[in-house]
DNA sequence: CTCCAAATTTGTAGTGACTACAACTATGGA
DNA sequence: TCCATAGTTGTAGTCACTACAAATTTGGAG
């Protein structure tokens, strides 16, 4: 009863060594994909390097694809912008001004070296583009909702225009930011790749708003 | 040296037997997919209902998917309807005016109630959801070239974008599509289901003309 | 027609992700 | 101290798919 009123770090040994099991099973997986390659690292190469049984670690994630894109469901930021955006400003700007938020935090955070070598890993593995893709989709649809849920006006087929829009601007910048950042990126250059891709958004986000026309 | 003249038809009861084989592969396939779903037919399902080994399966289709993705490659038409467009129109444009007589056209089919099966059997099938977002991914690909190669004024970038906004525009029209097909089209109502269609479309291709502001 | 070389088909053995399940072990609490 | 339960492990099996060698079919040369 009162452990669960300190459920947020640790609620017993038991819960603790699941968890670190499943911490530990999570980051042997994670450098062994990004060090070979997510297709020719097997499952029984994680376990063993974990040491644990196959078994395990389907016990804690339900696929191969599961290990690396572990942490929760960082792919579903936009849907927590629009819902937790007011109903004040229009759904575009509140996507954009989230994505530039979300893109110069990533250029800032320690682990940009980290981010660009994971995004490689993912690019060079079919089964992971396929897993991305998914989560893509998976984001589209809970977009639709929480834009309908916000604002109750917005006609069903309006939303999913809005929702497969930013998600294709979405993808068009994160194959531009993977362009923009070298293998190794240098600290000394974060302005420039922020300003690279700060003209990239303007010109997609400009599409979306005002039309491939105009 | 002269059989190749008559390439198209038959070039010799080798060539000819072996596409019959495939033929029939494909054929006994689809119909044990649409009818159990994808999930729950095995491969050796069908070689066992087409009576051929397992491995003669794999020597036609590289993949199980590819038994129901056979017919040449359909989901690039947006892409040779750039290639075959003359410079003179917008891109959009073209493409609007290709997706607006792609609908008619299948609304007009004899197989429209194929059609609508085949793409409830998709939908049930998490590893043909999956194949058909990489088929989109690959013609997103093949229109970004075509694009570029028809007007080279136009940027990389531009030319992402136009890509990608038309290919969220093609997944928001499939969907209303399959929501304003009953389960049974009937040939009566064609005319309402087109109509549906062309609304919805000037919606969607209207806000990538003009902006989801506009 | 006969026979060879190449094209196809087939069977065998194996890999790897993933499931079902039963046995085993550690742990929290009575 | 002991038990019920959560978590781990091992075993056996399914299914897509690959590698490869053996068997079969076929087109064409002599």
């Amino acid at each position: 009863m009162i452990a669960k009123l300190l459920s947020m770090e640790t609620q017993g040994r038991r819960e603790r060594k699941k968890l670190q099991t499943r911490q530990l099973i999570s980051d042997v997986a994670t450098e062994l994909f990004m060090a070979r390659g997510f297709d020719h690292v097997t499952v029984a190469d994680v376990a063993k390097a974990a040491d644990v049984a196959v078994q395990t670690v389907f016990n804690h994630f339900p696929t191969k694809e599961d290990l690396l894109f572990d942490e929760d469901a960082w792919w579903l930021g936009p849907v927590r912008a629009i819902r937790e955006a007011g109903p004040g400003a229009g759904a575009v700007e509140v996507l954009e001004q989230y994505y530039l938020d979300e893109i110069r935090m990533r250029l800032r955070s320690e682990h940009l070296v980290t981010w660009k070598a994971f995004a490689r890993t993912i690019e060079e593995s079919p089964a992971l583009l396929a897993r991305r893709r998914k989560n893509a989709d998976e984001m589209e649809i809970l977009m639709v909702q929480a834009l309908q849920e916000r604002d109750p006006e917005l006609g069903p087929l309006q939303a999913r225009v809005i929702a497969a829009q930013y998600q294709a601007a979405q993808k068009v910048l994160e194959a531009e930011l993977a362009r923009v950042l070298p293998e190794q990126p240098e600290a000394g250059r974060i302005a420039q790749y922020e300003e690279a891709m700060e003209q990239a958004a303007a010109v997609v986000f400009g599409a979306l708003k005002h039309g491939l026309r105009g």
